[in-house]
DNA sequence: GTCTATAGCCAGATAGAC
DNA sequence: GTCTATCTGGCTATAGAC
């Protein structure tokens, strides 16, 4: 492992804890077992440090939500294939959504500065979709941007609040895991049920 | 307006929008167009300052949610009645969620170590009550800590990632609120839907 | 490329006048 | 109680040896 790929992921884990203003050059560099010199060497600032993360963690996500928000399947496939992989990959990296909704709230401008609009998710084709199968009799007549909302809430709150909510529900790291594993089928189930003809 | 109270509710504005550590005392005290030493004259230092303005905000939620949760409501009664108070309470404090999300995720020990075990909300109760009405057979057979998931997720999410969803699906503040009005009720029929025999 | 030592700045906190 | 001015510590960033 390269020192540039020892400081990005000592970078992700202080980061994606404490966020920005939370987090510390010094405490990156001891995450990664190297001298804080060294991270000003290879990423300039904290700030060029952090959008390296940022935008890392971003481009994981985007890619792949908007592969299944515009291929070629039904909606009610995009629901199952978008809840499962969406879990999936974020078991993995539990602190990855929060990461992101925090720095958006605190810093909007910051962080818009540098997001780039093809890396943006981008409902839109999913959108008129769900209007068309709606007239098409498929689909119950809902809002559309209430069932996008509905289903990244299902999928995506439990991961974003998860230290509140393992408190609240009293239930260990594995037990969690094991409820996020269960979710990856049982919520698409349950949003398509509440939508179909 | 006290000066205290115009230093809290300067401080509340700023920590909920920046979090405790990319808050800053002169920013407060500019908010409150008052003197920075005020600050420190009326709440000591900034951990303080802030713990008076976290579990105030923690204090208004808990107890009302608490109250529902053990009521002699049936299930279902339950949460129509949670759905629609908390969403009619965070849409006057939309920043709320979030805040109390990530400060229990940046610094879970310093949060925890000043929140009073009566002031947390406490679902061991509705726990047991709904294993009762899926026992009676009135709720099908689910987890009923994957249903409180749920409940939590749809109302909580879209205030928590406001800022991430109103530029993902495009809608401006007023359009947010409309559709906040909305799913007072919709999010309870939906999860009600799902869950009764 | 990797370190030590230090500069320079910024933010939290305080002293002290009024 | 409210202000101005200032101290102090900590954090980002850099200079410079090796």
């Amino acid at each position: 492992m390269t020192t540039e790929e020892k400081i990005f992921n000592a970078a992700r884990i202080v980061f994606q804890r404490k966020g920005f203003s939370g987090a510390r050059m010094q405490e990156i560099a001891d995450e990664a077992a190297i001298n804080k010199a060294m991270l000003h060497y290879c990423f300039k600032n904290k700030e060029l440090l952090f959008k390296a993360i940022f935008m890392n963690a971003f481009g994981q996500l985007a890619p792949q939500i908007n592969d299944i928000f515009n291929s070629q399947d039904s909606v009610f496939d995009k629901i199952t294939k978008f809840t499962h992989s969406y879990i999936s990959f974020v078991i993995l990296n539990p602190y990855l959504p929060q990461f992101i909704i925090q720095e958006m709230n605190n810093n909007p401008e910051f962080v818009m500065s540098f997001m780039k609009n093809e890396n943006r998710p981008n409902p839109a084709i999913l959108i008129s979709q769900i209007e068309r199968e709606i007239a098409e009799g498929i689909i119950k007549p809902i809002h559309p941007k209430q069932l996008l909302l509905d289903i990244f809430s299902m999928t995506v709150f439990p991961f974003a609040a998860q230290v509140m909510m393992k408190g609240m529900i009293q239930i260990s790291d594995s037990e969690f895991n094991e409820m996020m594993e269960e979710r990856k089928t049982t919520i698409a189930e349950q949003i398509i049920n509440s939508i179909k003809n």
